[in-house]
DNA sequence: TTGTAAGCGTTATCAT
DNA sequence: ATGATAACGCTTACAA
């Protein structure tokens, strides 16, 4: 029946701005107005235009999560679930709804997520590239929506939230290292990606810390699957490791599996570490020695640092939010 | 520097009218202005606030697309990927932008949906709920935005598009009726699902056309897992059919194993046909007969559903979109 | 406590 | 072809 506040403010014979004080739950409004009012907008269905509500206001309500990825790719990697989920639940508390962008071609990437970022129906957005150093990051910043950027960021102006890849990496590379293993090998992810850089990163400061040099005969590339893991297990066993270090679990398990196969045995003649800890590390023999990474944690705090950005009352002269997110070893028998 | 409409046609000389009129490329604007206009709009950076556009339009360019499902569930089921892709991609033509809107908890769920779908912030939405009859489906319908609903929903008035499930798995019983199967089986999807609801009668009715009554000890109830189609074929063994259909092809899959397991070879002792026609599908041998569905057509037509249901001049009064996509029975060596 | 009225940044209707 | 000006539905000083 009525569809804006004037009609509501008749029906209730009040003022429109005395409805809008109701609507809003102001304190400025005599109980006995608030209920003849509350009747009006009950009897009459009336809810409030939201559009115009963000226009007056200035603010939607809405944030945005933009992931430059294929949606294949996003429904493949394990990482995005959990990821999205913290996030989703997240943005509820902060009653913000949410506004999930995907991509279709990646010629198409910059284009689309100009579209969605510029369209200012956005309050903010996080934005989880996979790849460091983006260049498309550098280009939001100029369009002035606060956003956070999941994954570090070399650019000085970008807020981001990530995850102590390096101090994983190190850290498990020196329990190997505890464990007198003199022999380390790394199977890397893409050296494109953050994660794959930063634990490459923390496998060789580690070794050079405990002084040794990283030898490139123990180090290959692999890309986060767990063929790589295969592929880089059957090329570093030549050169006899005691232990490898994987970038991920699923590179890790398929490490596992050519160093069974080539008859050796985990942990006796190898011990093998992955990270991330997903579901699959426990359900390997042996169960997988890994660095956890928090993923819902990650989504929780990276929504709330953009919420906090939002509402910071000079935006950009706030300090820099910049969080590496502690990793927690997980020692099980693979080691 | 110009954030406004008025603040452009300060520095162009002209009227906030003609901004507009060039912003929105109107025919109505004389060359010269148009490149007055275009200059100062680029000089100054200006970019239109959608959000008082949307106000004056009454419309905001957003359709939504709800699934009232986990985040976990979401990304398990391989119909969402594609399902999603497809929508995304018709989003991007039709110049909408997309909202994916997912759920936290189920008991949240119809607050949650709620939220979204009157925020007003949609020009209309797909509502993606997987078990038939969705109570919601009802309530949504009083709410005024125009819907449709990815798969079919009893409500008379509600619009929506699905896959022919019933056709299909018809079709699929009667392909094997043709072979001369004599004791056909089935293990069935969750019978509160329409694709669960619907194939099964596909299957039923195939049978009594050809003059066979549906055996009770033929027919085991299964998830939609592979799991359960381990259990299934396993039941089913003891009453010796020729031929199993399956929900789709991950119970399919599940049903194979447990035949070879039993040293059964397929298809010659027994023949399996599933639905889906997903990527193991070819994956197993043998490889599967299935039915497959038209997962990313159906997100394409649901979508240009919508946008006519939403540009229809008298909404309501228009005639109800109701359509099941075509499925085809891809035959392979499982039959 | 309540009402009046001035925005919020567009689009759209009318004149001119 | 262009410019006033009135919507669009709401919030929010400022008055009363």
């Amino acid at each position: 029946m009525a569809d804006t506040l004037d009609q509501v403010a008749k029906i209730a014979g009040v003022s429109r701005a005395t409805v809008s004080r109701v609507v809003n739950n102001s304190p400025k409004v005599s109980p006995r107005t608030r209920e003849k009012v509350k009747k009006a907008i009950k009897e009459s269905g009336y809810k409030p235009d939201a559009v115009a509500r963000s226009l007056a206001k200035n603010e939607t309500g809405i944030v945005g999560l933009v992931i430059p990825e294929s949606v294949s790719r996003l429904f493949s990697d394990p990482f995005f679930a959990p990821f999205i989920q913290a996030v989703t639940e997240k943005c509820n508390d902060l009653d913000y709804e949410l506004m999930l962008s995907l991509l279709t071609t990646p010629d198409r990437e910059k284009e689309q997520c100009e579209g969605v970022v510029s369209s200012s129906f956005l309050d903010g957005f996080l934005f989880a590239s996979s790849t460091v150093e983006d260049p498309l990051v550098d280009e939001l910043l100029s369009d002035g929506t606060p956003f956070i950027s999941v994954g570090r960021h070399p650019n000085e102006e970008v807020n981001f939230v990530d995850v102590d890849n390096y101090g994983g990496a190190k850290r498990a590379t020196e329990y190997l290292l505890n464990l007198d293993h003199e022999r380390i090998a790394a199977i890397t992810g893409p050296l494109d990606q953050a994660a794959g850089i930063d634990r490459l990163k923390g496998y060789k400061d580690a070794l050079r810390e405990a002084g040794m040099e990283p030898e490139e005969g123990l180090i290959v590339e692999g890309d986060f699957t767990e063929e790589s893991g295969v592929n880089g297990a059957q090329t570093l066993l030549a050169n006899f490791p005691t232990a490898i270090i994987a970038a991920n679990d699923m590179t890790a398990i398929g490490a596992l599996k050519a160093v069974k196969k080539s008859g050796k045995s985990v942990p006796e003649d190898i011990a093998i570490v992955g990270f991330d800890d997903v579901a699959s590390a426990t359900a390997v023999e042996p169960p997988l020695t890994t660095v956890r990474q928090p993923i819902r944690e990650l989504g929780r705090q990276a929504t709330s640092a953009l919420h906090q950005l939002i509402h910071e009352s000079n935006p950009g002269d706030g300090s820099l939010r910049r969080d590496f997110l502690e990793t927690e070893l997980v020692v099980r028998s693979s080691t």
